[in-house]
DNA sequence: TCTCAACATGACCATCTGGTCATACCAAAA
DNA sequence: TTTTGGTATGACCAGATGGTCATGTTGAGA
């Protein structure tokens, strides 16, 4: 999408506000959009828990979509910091304990970021969003880049049985942490485990018991 | 939820419509709200769709949530109708050739009722529609029944691993369907596998290597 | 002190929403 | 023919929406 040079004037003007202005927009902007979803969101109510005038929304930002598409894109960033770091962090110890500190990484996040996972959620599952298949794609990349590094390092270390399909390992691997995440963060999604808002305790628990079903399998 | 004298003569009323009368109304509802959400959904545009007046859909319905209910419990009366089918249908089969079945039926009735898979995914993940606890529940203490049967009669049967936990199993069987599910509903949701309206032989596949790493596991 | 451009402001606009209601219609009964 | 009860109708309502714009305010350079 291209950007004009209105647009990219009004961006310019959000960025040189003072920073405690711009968080107040940023986070006002994050929880509306979150909690509403997009076509719900409000920007009367956004403005006002802003504390700023409608009119200077509109020197930031060309319109909804462009807000929209700023808190995406912060979003998306924080999330890969997050991710980068734990990677690095476990360089050297062994697949399943990557794995499992991978998930609890991601239990962190959403719990000191909420809006962003639920944010995250609107969009996945509202087809009239806007940017719907841009963003989805994104977050999808890198959610393979991620899992992709883990499972070539595993095969390359010997701990994978051999002739898995590797394409089958990362779908099943992304379906469980993302359904995992969605059952601690959202209740009544969870079927038996108990992990919505569940003590560190009972997540690390219940994490151990999965990763060890993936490692062992069911059959006898 | 309590239901007034009033809503039940109303709904009275849509039942004693002639049928194809009553099935327009029901499609052009259906359709809103699965493409649009609740909040997003238009009765004016239903109205158009269904070719009745708006005074006419509030001799149906009591309001908006009204008709959004009696959607919802048509919806879950086709789904469980499948289900119920497919467990019969399969009594004395293996564990996982069961378990192969029931995705494959999952898939076939997805594609045949597209916009009630859309419904389902629109009421999970918009935290603004109103029933959505209730609604969800009942859905996943479904989900659960299914699930726990077919558990159940594996473990007398003996073909689960002595020891494995019933809880996390159910939890990662939902986890897996559902998304498999999704993904081939949903384009770009699918990280590595190409399910996004493939062919029926590649879903057959995919089911397959994902049964099967279900069953052994994936470490050496 | 005056000027001017950048920014702040909230009343205002067209448009859409869910919901209402006076009116019209129509079959069957009287 | 008249009455009656259920149903069909769409103009209409108050309220909310995203977006605009004329008017203020401010602060740095002259």
């Amino acid at each position: 999408m291209v950007m004009l040079r209105a647009e990219e004037a009004a961006m310019s003007t959000f960025r040189q506000l003072p920073p405690d202005k711009q968080e107040r927009v940023l986070d006002a902007a994050l929880a509306e959009f979150a909690d509403q979803g997009y076509h719900a969101a409000s920007l009367n109510r956004l403005v006002a828990q802003a504390g700023i005038a409608k009119g200077s929304l509109y020197q930031y930002f060309p319109n909804k979509e462009g807000i929209f598409r700023h808190i995406f894109q912060f979003a998306l960033s924080r999330v890969q910091r997050r991710l980068t770091t734990v990677k690095e962090g476990t360089l050297e110890e062994g697949f399943f304990v990557r794995l499992e500190k991978s998930l609890l990484a991601g239990v962190g996040f959403l719990r000191e970021h909420p809006r962003i996972f639920s944010l995250y959620l609107k969009i996945q599952f509202d087809q009239n969003v806007p940017c719907r298949e841009e963003f989805l794609a994104a977050v999808r990349r890198h959610a393979a880049e991620y899992f992709g590094s883990l499972v070539r390092r595993a095969k390359a270390r010997g701990e994978l049985r051999p002739g898995v399909p590797e394409a089958a390992v990362l779908f099943l691997l992304d379906a469980l942490f993302d359904r995992f995440l969605q059952a601690v963060a959202v209740p009544s999604l969870d079927v038996t485990l108990g992990l919505y808002q569940a003590p560190e305790e009972v997540i690390r628990r219940r994490v151990r018991e999965l990763l060890q079903l993936l490692k062992e399998g069911l059959a006898a």
